[in-house]
RNA sequence: CGCGGGGUAGAGCAGCUUGGUAGCUCGUCAGGCUCAUAACCUGAAGGUCAUUGGUUCGAAUCCAGUCCCCGCACCCA
């Protein structure tokens, strides 16, 4: 058993507010994981942060009119707000363009520089003097040489697929202002030297035991056809600055002595890493942040320098779309840096999330949004309904009548309406004070073995990341109280035998108790007002482990509970259609 | 022959790695119960597992071919 559990959520991009398929592709899988782990009394550190640079990020800025800093301290504070209020607990939410990662996405470049991994190139890039600025590959468009299609980009026609680059285009124009005064100009740029790390990696991808045949597959798909240099650098302000003097240091040439034109180009000062360079860094520079707000500046390496690397269980979630940069080129740069940085264990890659059987979409105004979808309903509604669907081994759809059939079905019919009758009947009879203890005598034995079964299996699937799995199993769960009291039925009890009425009852309360220590990890919310009815101690959610959580004697005689409210609101057909139509992006 | 994912009851999915009487949830229908958010419990109906061929005593599961659907278009994971 490793003795520390590192778990990184995909860094969502700066710029905007994300929808629910970025909330299920990793962060919300990755908190139900960590309330699990921690449940268990494991050593758990779960980081995220926003993806700050890049050209996407620049031109959302200018639109809202926002120096890009400012624009993405708001939209970094927004993008925190919203996820703390969907109940993932991240120990550090982060930026890539916090100072730490400025420093250790240098220090990865110059041991990749010394130990031979960078290669420097001209290359020819168009700069549009009507933007001011050098146009990444896919801000071009023009007509494809291949198929003709007119509106292909620098990096890859859409209308045949083929890739390209840029000068490949004929009659090119600036997708930004759709200028046609634009030149190819030489600019040097700087590339990991993929070709020379080809052997190292296909030999570390070989040796990954726990990677599903999705992630492996796109792995090797990537090692075979995408191992060429990659270029690292951009022209750009707003991202994190090559060391150029430190570079013309090392080559004994100091930068003072060298043509400015010549080095820098028009790029002036303005060279800076790829953002795909910089942001996975993000992950251990977030950790470094994190170790700096605990005033313990060291503990990151506890986490990613760890004296064994099996000291360390790391697990990554993520879209598929990620899939690729860190299953080889992450892993080739720390490798390449020799800088002893752990690597993954484990990839939890999550398909798409459509949105009625169509694409999210925010320029159409598609989908459900996370600030929105707060608005409408409980955090806990789409945690339950998102893990129960996720898209786990294959693009799953969200629609609200989907939603709206989960939602009143488990949650509210099995879980919130057994809470309710239950804590009704103790009410009716026994006046909401526990009356009798439970012992080896009146306990029901068959009714143990089986939640016993059933909280097993939810840890055993938790533990294996089945999300699916485990939610069906945690609904199965439920549907054992109704189960129970429908068949003791109680209410017939109770009119003859008080006492043994009160041991049904009792077996019902703590029935209540499996569930919200079982559901913490998926519904936190719901759980702990489940364990404010049962008038017991919340932090005993967050350390109680699921597997065998059944204890029938947790309540003593004259323990006091409260009384039940309504957990779940139901939504109504006409409800759903409203708000089918509301987010379907036509007309409105 | 562009890449990737998928085709299993009306809907949504599991099973496929390691072949052996086809499973879950919703929905439908019929009973039961009345403590409860008109909720809950029990039972039933409903599938030649896209299709063709092959391997095998036996294939949803392995192999080969064919067909169909979805994404790869701003945005976006």
């Amino acid at each position: 058993m490793p003795s520390r559990y590192l778990i990184t959520s995909a860094l969502p991009y700066i710029n905007g507010v994300k929808h629910l398929g970025n909330l299920i592709g990793s962060v919300l899988p990755a908190d139900t994981y960590a309330r699990f782990l921690r449940q268990n009394g494991c050593d758990v550190l779960h980081v995220c942060g926003t993806d700050e640079h890049g050209t996407p990020a620049e031109i959302a800025a200018q639109e809202e009119g926002l120096a890009i800093d400012v624009y993405c301290q708001q939209m970094h504070e927004r993008q925190k707000l919203i996820y703390e209020n969907f109940g993932i607990e991240f120990d550090f939410f982060g930026r890539t363009s916090s100072p730490s990662n400025h420093a250790f996405t240098t220090e990865v470049f110059k041991k990749l520089y010394e130990n031979g991994y960078i290669q420097e190139l001209y290359i020819d890039q168009y700069y549009s003097f009507d933007d001011q600025r050098f146009l990444p590959d896919r801000y071009i468009e023009g007509t494809c040489p291949y198929c003709k299609y007119d509106r292909a980009r620098g990096d890859q026609c859409d209308g045949c697929g083929v890739l390209l680059n840029p000068e490949e285009l004929i009659d090119p124009y600036s997708a930004i202002s759709k200028s046609r005064n634009i030149a190819l100009k030489k600019t040097r740029h700087f590339f990991l030297d993929m070709p020379k790390l080809e052997a190292e990696m296909t030999l570390w991808v070989e040796k990954q035991a726990l990677w599903s045949d999705t992630v492996r597959g796109i792995a090797k798909k990537w090692l075979k056809d995408g191992v060429r240099p990659r270029c690292i650098t951009r022209d750009l302000k707003w991202g994190i600055t090559v060391p150029l003097n430190w570079i013309f240091a090392q080559k004994g040439q100091p930068i003072e002595t060298v043509e400015l034109d010549e080095v820098y180009n028009w790029a002036g000062e303005d060279k800076v890493f790829y953002v795909w360079f910089d942001a996975p860094n993000g992950y251990v520079s977030i950790t470094q942040d994190w170790a700096l707000s605990i005033n313990s500046p060291d503990e990151w390496k506890k986490w990613w320098q760890p004296e064994k690397e099996q000291d360390v269980f790391y697990v990554e979630f993520m879209a598929k779309d990620n899939i690729a940069f860190h299953t080889i080129f992450w892993p080739a740069m720390m490798i390449g840096s020799g800088m002893n940085i752990k690597k993954v264990d484990d990839i939890k890659g999550f398909h798409w999330l459509t949105y009625d059987h169509g694409k999210f979409s925010t320029s159409q105004k598609r989908g459900v949004f996370t600030d929105v979808a707060l608005e409408l309903y409980p955090a806990d509604y789409w945690r339950y309904y998102l893990l129960a669907n996720c898209p786990e081994s294959s693009d799953s759809d969200f629609s609200f009548e989907a939603f709206a059939a989960v939602v009143n079905k488990d949650l509210a019919d099995i879980l919130g309406n057994f809470v309710t009758r239950t804590i009704a009947l103790h009410k009716k009879y026994c006046d909401l004070t526990i009356g009798i203890e439970l012992t080896a005598d009146n306990i029901d034995v068959q009714l143990s073995d089986r939640v016993n079964s059933a909280t097993n299996c939810i840890a055993q699937l938790l533990s294996e990341r089945k999300f699916r799995a485990a939610s069906a199993e945690l609904r199965a769960l439920w549907a054992l109280g109704n189960e129970y009291i429908a068949q003791k039925e109680p209410w017939q009890v109770l009119k003859t035998s008080q006492e043994q009425g009160e041991v049904i009852l009792t077996h019902c309360l703590h029935l209540l108790r499996v569930f919200a220590i079982a559901g913490f990890p998926f519904i936190p919310y719901t759980s702990c007002k489940i364990f404010e009815i049962l008038n017991d101690d919340s932090k005993k959610l967050r350390a109680t482990s699921i597997a065998n959580c059944l204890s029938f004697t947790c309540f003593n005689k004259g323990h006091k509970i409260n009384d039940a409210y309504c957990l779940f609101e139901k939504i109504d057909d006409d409800t759903v259609q409203k708000l089918t139509q509301r987010f379907s992006g036509e007309g409105a």
